[in-house]
DNA sequence: CGTGAGGAGTGTATACTCCTCACGGTGCTATACT
């Protein structure tokens, strides 16, 4: 039975953008929506994010704000909207013209702009908020929410500011979007965005037509042979992601002498020759994109046959994302990930930055002594600091308790205790604390790292394992990855492939990651799908007490969450220390953990 | 954490080894110059 509200969403899709159909999932989001409920919803990309907030959008009487993170995102969108006539749009950001910005906030203060675009930076400025809550917004949309989880915590920490923005807008719902969201990445992005007891709709993370593929190296140019090789046979078109833009230049070159057409994309291009690359790979014209992963957001090309990593990523997340844009057609596609346990280095230092205690002391310093409010324009001048630097410094002292935000979102307040230790004394034990609510995020980025070097070096289903991580579970064996199908790599002309140096020999794990591994030599072909239909029978069956999404705790390392579990082992998120891997015999010996109530 | 560039040392090979050191990804915005 339809209600009038189903009803009246799915006349407006067909009415003002012509689609006939809407997904269950696309509906009870919307349904949400209208109800003025938060929501937060993953959906796949492809599946239609956009259209949750701009059916809605044509119902709620009144304008739509939309966070992107990219101001090419927000032109695309735009662009998009066009077709449908009836939904007027603006954008404000710093590449217009001073004079196009004004036209937009006159059109937008008319009440003549139902969506409107901005970077969070934008709703960082006091003025561009009130200049938002005069025309009474319905609705907040976070787009590509994942990043307020992967860039809030210090690249972009505008977007942990965001919930500030929400209450000087008059509290309007939130609607956070993103295409991936492991459930702790969910729980972040609710807490940072302040939602409130969100609905969430979550559909499935599982790519089927996409088969995972890993090749070990010890040595880094016979990996650089296999990566060239690789994505010069491989089906086109595809993309090559390098860890390093320098590397990027270099693959390109490479497959250009061997006659391909390629073109390297990074943050150290031009925005025109950026532009140029994306469009010419869009057209087909470039076969292969060769990209840091600047490269990826709002690509939305229907027949990328791999992505190939020359390089790990950080984390399963990023991974999972960069191969999801192989394979939109749903016919086959791979995702070949060239691993050299080296390459971890790279990714483990992009996860140690520690943000700077001279600046978070002068921040705590300037505001302990001050009664009132201090502007962040003050802030800036006083403690020399660039709007990123002291962005990030707020967030890191706003967690720890020693500064709040203004009603008006951009004065600040010092909340030190004037009395009893010395002022010397709580300044150091502010900035103490707020490097330590830092360290935790940096343990939890080290140990995505790990996670990402488990993939790599797992001899169980990789589908299960990448899933399982997301908190789905799928049938094994998967069929469609090389532990399941024991097809490690497809035959490349004039090319040996390298596990760990043992061409042709089982791969035996060095000492120090069998207690990891869990593992004494590398099954072959059958043993592993053998293996691998083990783990699903036993899974089915017998004594869980620790299944996915059970809350549990650990003596030292305190409360955490089960993220999966097989193979005797199982992986906990602690608050503490991030993802850890334990063996469920050792665990149930030792009593290791206590199971909570929900 | 790992890599590659560059200098010092050895000691005569235009070449090795050893050491130190800089560098590595993602984007917004504001502002000063042509």
């Amino acid at each position: 039975m339809l209600t009038l509200t189903s009803r009246r969403l799915r006349g407006t899709a067909r009415r003002v953008f012509g689609w006939q159909q809407l997904r269950p999932a696309q509906l009870s989001a919307m349904k949400a929506v209208m109800k003025g409920r938060d929501v937060l919803a993953v959906m796949p990309t492809g599946a239609g994010k956009s259209a949750v907030y701009q059916v809605p959008a044509v119902l709620l009487g009144g304008p739509v704000v939309v966070v992107s993170p990219l101001i090419a995102l927000q032109r695309d969108q735009m662009q998009s909207l066009l077709g449908s006539g009836l939904l007027r749009t603006a954008a404000i950001n710093s590449a217009q013209r001073r004079r196009d910005n004004d036209t937009a906030w006159a059109r937008i203060s008319a009440s003549s702009v139902d969506v409107i675009f901005l970077a969070p930076e934008q709703l960082a400025k006091p003025d561009v908020t009130d200049r938002l809550a005069a025309v009474r917004p319905r609705l907040l949309v976070v787009d590509e929410a994942h990043c307020v989880s992967s860039w809030g915590h210090d690249f972009r920490p505008d977007y942990l500011r965001l919930r500030h923005a929400r209450e000087r807008l008059g509290n309007p719902p939130v609607l956070a979007l993103t295409a991936n969201a492991a459930a702790p990445v969910r729980r972040d992005i609710a807490e940072c965005l302040g939602m409130n007891d969100p609905v969430e709709i979550v559909a499935g993370f599982d790519r089927p037509n996409i088969r995972l593929d890993v090749s070990a190296f010890q040595d880094a140019a016979a990996k650089e042979r296999f990566v060239v090789e690789r994505a010069a046979v491989e089906e086109k078109p595809g993309i090559l992601y390098a860890g390093t833009r320098k590397a990027a230049d270099s693959y390109a070159e490479q497959l250009r002498s061997l006659g391909l057409s390629a073109a390297s994309y990074h943050a150290g291009l031009s925005p025109a020759e950026r532009r140029q690359t994306q469009d010419r790979f869009s057209s087909g014209e470039v076969d292969v994109v060769v990209a840091t992963s600047a490269f990826g957001m709002g690509i939305d090309k229907a027949n990328v046959r791999f992505v190939l990593h020359a390089s790990v990523p950080g984390s399963l997340d990023a991974y999972y994302q960069e191969i999801g844009r192989a394979g939109r057609d749903s016919a086959p596609a791979g995702a070949i990930l060239a691993y050299r346990r080296q390459d971890l280095g790279l990714q483990r230092f992009f996860a140690s930055g520690a943000p700077d205690a001279d600046a978070l002391r002068r921040v705590a310093e300037r505001l302990r002594g001050d009664a009132g409010a201090v502007s962040a324009t003050r802030l800036r001048a006083e403690c020399e600091l660039g709007a990123t630097a002291l962005s990030a410094v707020l967030n890191l002292l706003e967690e720890t308790g020693a500064v709040r935000t203004g009603r008006d979102g951009s004065r600040f307040i010092g909340a030190l205790g004037a009395d009893g230790a010395s002022a010397e004394d709580d300044v150091d034990a502010v900035v103490q604390s707020a490097l330590a609510v830092h360290s935790t995020h940096l343990k939890l980025e080290q140990s995505r790292v790990d996670m990402m070097r488990g993939y790599a070096e797992t001899t169980d289903c990789r589908r299960r394992f990448l899933l399982g991580y997301f908190g789905d579970s799928v049938p094994v064996p998967c069929g469609a990855c090389d532990n399941c199908t024991g097809a490690v790599t497809k035959p490349v002309s004039g090319l040996r492939s390298e596990r760990f140096g043992n061409a042709g020999r089982p791969y035996k794990a060095p000492a120090r990651w069998r207690r990891w591994l869990r593992v004494g030599a590398r099954s072959d072909v059958a043993a592993g799908a053998v293996r691998a239909a083990e783990t699903a029978a036993r899974h089915t069956g017998d004594e869980h007490a620790y299944l996915p999404g059970v809350r549990v705790r650990h003596d030292q390392w305190g409360q955490g969450e089960v993220m999966s579990e097989g193979d005797g082992k199982i992986t906990v998120l602690f608050k503490s220390v991030g993802y850890r891997t334990l063996s469920l015999a050792v665990v149930t010996d030792k009593q290791l953990l206590v199971a909570l109530p929900d």
